[in-house]
DNA sequence: CTGAAAGCGCTTACAG
DNA sequence: CTGAAAGCGCTTACAG
């Protein structure tokens, strides 16, 4: 390596450039971009003398000066609510190998559950110029990204539907799936069944808890106000509300938790309680079948909708232009024996 | 909103630039340049035109423009191996709140354990300009990076040391952490102990292995070789090698779990032995207490190897010059029942 | 307080 | 087969 053709090239922080590359070569610019872009119609003699100023250099082309001409960046943006939540490990990494198939890079970050910080993120993400994005909203309002989606940023939501404006969403059938568990404690013989949910802005605890309600509706069952319980799912808040379920003259004799974080604290609230409490979880969860009794699940597949999400997204990117799509995933019932015990009487 | 304006900055896929709202102001580039940095220097009549100009147009600085001109791009990568790996979310968020509190973007793929892929991805990055770079290698050779490093791309690995090359390193106490856990099953009583790891490319694994093994050594106990596989950490592969161990004429009366990924599954094919054995898992896990019986771990703190491995990255970041840093991370043992059966003879 | 010119590192459109 | 000029959308350095 001869250091010294180039003065400062290697001088900590500072790259060799195409110009660069071209001076020491004794060629154009042009002819470098022909090289770094594998097109064709350049003498082999040329393209030689090319790669080795690229090398002696250690010249690696500047995609940022690239993409600003282009146009596209290659990338899109994954917002969601907290990339350490096990749930959207899988999500994640379907929309990264979508991306990846379709040669884009994948730039993430964390809402926490705050609106403000959602958009302050996905806007970020805009000024970036990503060229799609998949959002798992925490906000209810996203008319703020109407200029952005106009100016042509492909945006997918996941897991819950945009709020105040019209867009892509891939959602799973929470309805459905509620009302499937509450069924199924029903047909086991509960009557007075729990449910402890996410905070009711979010969408999928407003429609889990729809679907408890048409359950119960739908057996003629009364639903007492005690029984259900909507708010943050910070294990002391779950273990509150699980304890004056249980702790009632006439105490709840199963649970419906709402989302994976309810279902962790629920299993460790009824392994301490004084009587077999039954217990249906929504999401399933990786060690679900070794905790005994073994819990039952309404099982999503966070994969399949991250898939569906980025291949729509693409789809969208390659230019098709109908109307948006809301489709639904279906869940899936998974009984284990958590969600199969009887009643017991206080 | 007057869309006619501008003729044609409605039109889907064009975005109006600083250019478009210096007109439409009917002042210079560099005057709208400083309202949208929030400089000094302007007065209220001249900003209040500018700002009516970019909401009329919905303008929004294009950072990629701003990035090329500025040199830094405010965004580091991660490159793990994998984004659903419930090990690596924690780590993820903490170092996406390290970028966020020092307004960086996060980047991040996943190597799939391939270094083929790993080099592929992490030259992308640096193609992207990303200040920085957090990498839990797959590969064991990163003379690659070492003109990106050179040319200012800081560097920090984590959980796995850089390979032929010198680098800042985050990890955690893999010899002393299973050196602990087997000396723990030898104070039980245990002598045929064990040790199904990750494939021996892995540093990790490695390193856990020498832990065994100088435990095994201290308490003047001999290895059998059938009692340590190293290997794949899918569960087909899992259950074979604990099937043969557990199996053989003098069956192990213990077991360590190299990491999280075969704890899970020795856990299922404990629970299926016709007689106890002892299990110590290295990586702690969340319903870990929950697993009749509770599973006695190695822990180690994905967060704060995150964290560690960004703050380093950051100071880097601010010029500091000192040679590689070499942090280790302690473990702790967790006796929650599984590490403390007394040896079954078969 | 304000703005015209040059430049960041590439690609595009065109000419030879 | 090869290259000079213009431009992507900003910021910097400078002048008024």
């Amino acid at each position: 390596m001869t250091d010294t053709a180039r003065g400062t090239s290697r001088r900590y922080g500072t790259r060799p450039t195409m110009k660069d590359v071209a001076a020491r070569a004794g060629v154009g610019l042009k002819t470098v971009s022909r090289v770094v872009n594998g097109e064709a119609g350049v003498t082999p003699d040329t393209e030689r003398r090319v790669q080795e100023a690229i090398s002696a250099l250690g010249f690696r082309r500047n995609d940022s000066a690239r993409i600003l001409r282009k146009g596209r960046t290659a990338s899109i943006g994954l917002v969601l609510e907290d990339l350490a939540d096990p749930f959207y490990g899988p999500l994640s990494r379907a929309v990264e190998e979508v991306a990846r198939s379709h040669g884009a890079l994948l730039i993430n970050g964390s809402s926490a559950e705050d609106p403000a910080r959602e958009q302050e993120l996905v806007l970020a993400l805009c000024a970036r110029r990503v060229d799609g994005l998949v959002i798992i909203p925490a906000g209810d309002d996203h008319r703020y990204l109407e200029p952005e989606i106009t100016a042509g940023i492909a945006t997918v939501f996941v897991d819950r539907p945009a709020g105040r404006i019209d867009a892509d969403a891939v959602l799973c059938d929470n309805f459905g799936g509620a009302r499937d568990a509450v069924a199924h404690l029903i047909a086991h013989g509960h009557r007075r069944i729990g449910f402890i949910g996410d905070q009711p802005r979010i969408h999928t605890a407003r429609e889990r808890l729809r679907g408890y309600r048409s359950a119960m509706a739908a057996a003629g069952l009364p639903v007492d106000d005690s029984w259900v319980s909507l708010g943050s799912t910070a294990p002391e808040r779950v273990r509150s509300a699980a304890a004056a379920m249980l702790d009632a003259p006439e105490p709840v004799t199963a649970l419906l938790a709402g989302n994976n974080r309810v279902t962790v604290t629920a299993v460790r609230v009824l392994g301490a309680a004084p009587r077999p409490v039954a217990l249906v979880g929504f999401d399933d969860f990786e060690l679900a079948d070794l905790v005994r009794p073994a819990v039952t699940v309404v099982a999503q597949d966070p994969a399949l909708m991250g898939r569906t999400a980025a291949g729509l997204l693409f789809r969208r990117l390659d230019g098709i232009t109908e109307p948006p799509h809301h489709t639904e995933i279906p869940t899936r019932l998974i009984p284990r024996g958590s969600g199969e015990i009887p009643p017991t009487e206080g």
